[in-house]
This record gives structure tokens, sequence and C-alpha cells, in this order.
DNA sequence: CGTACGTTTGATCTTTCTCAATAATGGTGG
DNA sequence: CCACCATTATTGAGAAAGATCAAACGTACG
């Protein structure tokens, strides 16, 4: 894990501000919320299916999923949250949460208190503005890996995940070779595509073997950031982002 | 079509309030939303991909469907919309469209400016807030759809999806008796649900005959409610709604 | 340095798709 | 009101993508 040289509000307030142009007095009401550092391990839960949600992580270092389970018990992994991602925005404002959040690696995240973000949101409308925009996108993200799951052969749902993971991390200047890492077991890639871990092995083989992806444990590196995207029919029109890797 | 007792704000005005108390202020700065009634053929686009959003639609009568095409053709059908529903909040806010909205069936419509809405939300921030929600509400339900493209068998699934549309017109009152038409060809379903039209049209042949559906044209009847649930794995919780609708 | 977890491989099975033809339905113009 | 046409629903046969099962192999780390 990288030493973070901004902090997790830091990040916040960088994240916020690209969706929705921010003042410095806005940004500074971002930058002074009340908050917890905290040190999470992988696999430990944010918050779970039916939690009335008290706080909101935003974090700073590491990686967390959404994930949803069926009756049966299979999990769909719904998100993966990078660092500057404020974790509970999709929660905060209602009742239940209806998904779990989990550390997918260890990482450290700032907690936030709910009515922090509350009275944050009265003061500054236009911070409360940015947290819409935001949670639209969110909301746009699913809506694409509904179309991946549900319409795309497995190579090509493969390589739009890995395809939107290295445009949201370079596009936040989280990243900065074209190398980077996947923070997914091949089971979890699988929960995220609706396949088994079985055929996720079998595809990424089959990505290597076309000079398309290169790995290294759980490195990733695209020899052609454009072949990718065409394999992964990959348009990040969907991100909602200035585009800033014209990689 | 059967004729509206109410109008197209009035429908908004209940669901936003639903979702989150309005005071008969906010409720009636709703009602006094400048808007353009208009009729709508079946098919006829509300919103395109790459769109400026320019107005948002309330429905009043009549179905309509957010879908996405994906580069090879095949579209997935994302969510459906039903009267009351404010069809653009979803992407009002960003500066161009990701998805296509389109009417399902003919119906009419209320089109309210984007500027009107913008001054709506800073004039009255409950109402803000109660439109926060509703889009989050509307992310828990592309959520759920991701879960049920990507972790559920074509039986469950479908079945799924018939819940889901019985359950949201019932506990809006938009539907009184077990029965409802779902507006939905075979293929359309299909779209939806990350089949083939083939397939779904044996898989209702199938839930019809172990009794748990029973269907007349495009008119759908649950015997049990219970039983169709269970088969579907359907939990209402998704939904955020106070359950109304204990049939 | 052993154990648990993750990856890889092979063989076989199942669900769902594809293709193609036929039947039913609904809407439209005359 | 009827005949016609386009759309939708249904059926059958065969193919394919991906799942399942089981075993072996790596490798990270306590």
């Amino acid at each position: 894990m990288d030493i973070p040289q901004e902090t997790a509000l830091q990040l916040l307030a960088r994240k916020l501000d690209l969706h929705h142009r921010l003042g410095p007095q806005d940004q500074q009401a971002i930058l002074d919320l009340p908050h917890k550092i905290r040190k999470l391990e992988a696999q430990s839960y944010l918050l779970r299916e039916g939690d009335r949600p008290e706080r909101c992580a935003v974090i700073l270092t590491g990686y967390a999923i959404r994930h949803k389970l069926t009756g049966d018990g299979s999990r769909q992994i719904l998100a993966i949250n990078i660092p500057g991602d404020a974790v509970d925005f999709q929660n905060l404002f209602l009742a239940e949460s209806d998904h779990n959040v989990q550390m997918l690696t260890r990482g450290i995240v700032a907690e936030v208190p709910r009515l922090a973000i509350e009275d944050l949101v009265l003061g500054h409308p236009e911070v409360g503005r940015a947290i819409l925009i935001t949670t639209l996108v969110e909301a746009s993200i699913f809506r694409e890996w509904a179309v991946n799951i549900g319409q795309r052969d497995s190579r090509t749902r493969i390589a739009h995940l890995l395809c939107e993971f290295a445009y949201r991390l370079s596009s936040e200047h989280l990243n900065h070779n074209g190398v980077y890492e996947l923070p997914m077991t091949q089971e979890q890639l699988a929960d995220a595509t609706g396949l088994t871990a079985v055929h996720v092995n079998r595809v990424l083989q089959a990505l290597q073997r076309d000079g398309l992806i290169e790995r290294d444990r759980r490195m990733v590196r695209f020899p052609s950031w454009q072949r990718i995207q065409d394999v992964g029919d990959f348009n990040p029109r969907y991100l909602h982002t200035v585009d800033l890797s014209a990689n």
C-alpha cells in the first residue's frame, strides 16, 4: 500500500470538485468535517444490509466493494470503491441499507458522522449539489454494470471491468503508468461479472494469450489501451468525467 | 388506458411525499411547476444517450423504459418507469445523458423545464431532499437488477421482475386487484432480463404450468402473491417503501 | 516450512442461445 | 365490419457458452 500524500477529506474534496466545481469555502467546509481515522482489515464490513447508516466512511487507502446476496447465497458485487470515494452516500439518506459494503483490501478510512454530512449539505448547497451529482454518477455506473452483465459475453465483460477500473484510477490521478494492481481474486472478479471463477480464469488466460493484457500476480498492464477498450466495448461516457487520461 | 383522476404533478408530489414527508407549501410548489402536457406515442424517445437534458418529463399515463445499447447493438433495459415517475432526475444534473428513455406504451407526460426544477430545489430544500432520496431509491433498483441479471436463473429472474412491477404499482395505489397489465412484449422482457425472447416464452409457460402466474394477453395475475415472491426471491426492502400492500 | 487460500487444468453437464418455421393477435385502411 | 399486414407468440431441433465437479499446483505468510 502506498503512503498517501493527501488526507481522505482532501481526496473527497478533490473528487467532488471534479464533478461540480466548488469554491474555496465549500472545499474548506469539507476539510473541516469532523472525522475519526480508522485502519481496517481486508474483509471487514463498513455497512451491512439492513443496517441504519450512522456514519459515512471516506476511503483514504485501500479498496471497498458493494455487494448483495441472493436467497440461495450467491453474491453479486455491485461496485468497487477507490480512494476518495465516500462509501455511504448511497445509504445515508435512506432508513436502512439495502446492500453490504466491505473492505476488499486492508485500508484506512475517515469516518464522518451522518449529522455532520447533513449539516454540511444544509449550510453549503453547492456541496449538496456535488454530492447529488456524485451519487448520480454512481447510479450511471450501476446501469453500465447491468448492461455489462446482461448483454456482453464473458471476454468483453471482463475486459470492460478491467478498463473501468484502470480508467477510474487514472482519471483521478491515483495511478500513473499503464500498470495497476487489481486487488481482486478471480473469485471476486467472478462475483462482479456474474461468471464463475473457473471461467474467469480461462478468460484471463485467453486475454493474455491474445496480447491484450499482461499479468503478474494481481498486477495488470494493457499493452494497448486502445485495443483493450475495443475488446471491452468500453466507452467512458458513463463515468461522466472530464477526460484526463489520453493514455 | 384508464382515465387519470390526478394530474401528473399531483402524482409526482404524492410519490415524493411517500419517500420524504413534505409540508403543504412544498407540495404546492411542486403543483405550481410550469409544464406542458404532451401526448406521446409508444416507442417515442424522451431522451437519447448523448443528449443534454433540458426538460424533465413526469409520467401521467403510460409506461417508459430506460435502456442502453452495446457496441454490437444489443439492448439492455435498465428500468421501467410508471405513472408519477419523473423520468429525468437521473440526468438533469449531469451534462449529457448516458442512456435512452423511451415510451413503452403511448401515454401522457408533463414536461417541466430544467431550470424550473433547479429553482424548485433551491427554494425548497425539503423537495431537494425528496428528489435526492427518490434518485437513491432508483439507484437501489439498478443494483437489484444487477443482482437479478447476474446471479439468478431464468425462472427466478423473470418471477422477480414480475413481482417488482406488481409491487411498485400496488404500493403506489396504481393497481387495485391482483391483476395487472404488464405492458411489455416478450422481446422487451428478454432485454430487461438478459435472456432471449424464445427463452422468456418458455419460462412464462413453465410458470403458468406450475400455477404461479395466470396470463391473458398481457394481463398477469398471481394466484398466490406469497408463492410468486418465493419463486422470484423477491424481498421488497430494496424499494425502500413503507409496506402498504399486504396482499 | 506447513497450511490456507488462490489459481490452473481437464472432463462432463446444463442452461440458455440460435435458427427456422408456424400460429396467433392486433391494428389499419377500405 | 372485414381482410390484410405487421408484429408478437409459440414450437422444435441442434449448438454453444458457461457451469459444475474434482483434482493438482502455487504461493504468501504466520
